[in-house]
DNA sequence: TTAAAAAAGTTGTTATAGCAACTAAAAAAG
DNA sequence: CTTTTTTAGTTGCTATAACAACTTTTTTAA
């Protein structure tokens, strides 16, 4: 086949990410939120009280990165940790006053990052996106 | 606006950026080689000898992660850092036997790799990707 | 109902990723 | 031909990302 550096588009979804993250990490950085803390921060504005498993389950990631990112949340004062009454294992996250607060900060400048990020782009070019990588998702998902 | 999680575009890219790197690390790992280093390594099988400058700026990162992903590189053994005659300054990197042997058996895994995640895609609906991915990084790049 | 298995979190380790501050060398300016 | 600026690389720091091994608690099984 011989291919190059540059025909790999897993090399160009990569550096697109590299890039998207860059930009909205220093959106983010004067509210002392860094990206993948946002998205925790998303997940609890969206529905407060969730466990470390099922914020993992929801970002797809492991529980261990979770619960480091959940532990620096917790120090910046964003959010509390409890042990859930039902189950002695997990811990439920509810958001601080202040991490309430800072949603109405920060959601816009989310809102207007995905405006930046898609502009010239049509709903149906991101529809189509979307099909594609989700396919390229199935693709290498090794449970099939 | 009021987006959801799953609104987010920038979002969906990340996570099939992990997915794939999840993947394409499982493949090299019998190699003793990770993801990032083997973009280090397709660099040098394409062309030998480049500085870690050159390389940092073919990859798109900072020169801090290039200089320890050859440190590391080095310590397994696949590469050799050199001064530059002309330019104290900058270290040449070449690639050993052990490496260059490397490239045969791992370039096939990559060119499988490439085919894998682009199955049941079209060589169109590929360029149209490429193409949005592109304009999403010139939308978020501040040197405009 | 006790033993085995599964689930939720934590800690330790390795590999990215990028910023700040630093050294050394080369290039540009005066 | 010095002085200043730029360039290449390194070290230290923080934040992801995932795996292994572990504790504690809950659930399943024998």
């Amino acid at each position: 086949m011989k291919l190059s550096f540059q025909d790999y588009i897993s090399i160009k979804i990569h550096q697109t990410d590299l890039d998207l993250t860059s930009y909205i990490k220093s959106k983010l950085e004067p509210y002392n939120l860094a990206p993948e803390q946002n998205l925790v921060m998303m997940l609890l504005w969206e529905k407060d009280g969730l466990t470390q498993n099922q914020l993992a389950k929801a970002l797809n990631k492991d529980k261990t990165n979770i619960a480091r990112m959940i532990s620096n949340l917790e120090g910046k004062g964003f959010l509390n940790r409890s042990k859930c009454p039902n189950d002695q294992r997990s811990m439920e996250i509810y958001l601080t006053s202040c991490g309430k607060e800072l949603g109405n900060q920060v959601i816009p400048i989310l809102e207007n990052f995905n405006k930046v990020v898609c502009k010239g782009i049509s709903k149906e070019e991101l529809k189509e996106m979307e099909r594609l990588l989700h396919l390229m998702n199935h693709n290498v998902s090794t449970i099939i």
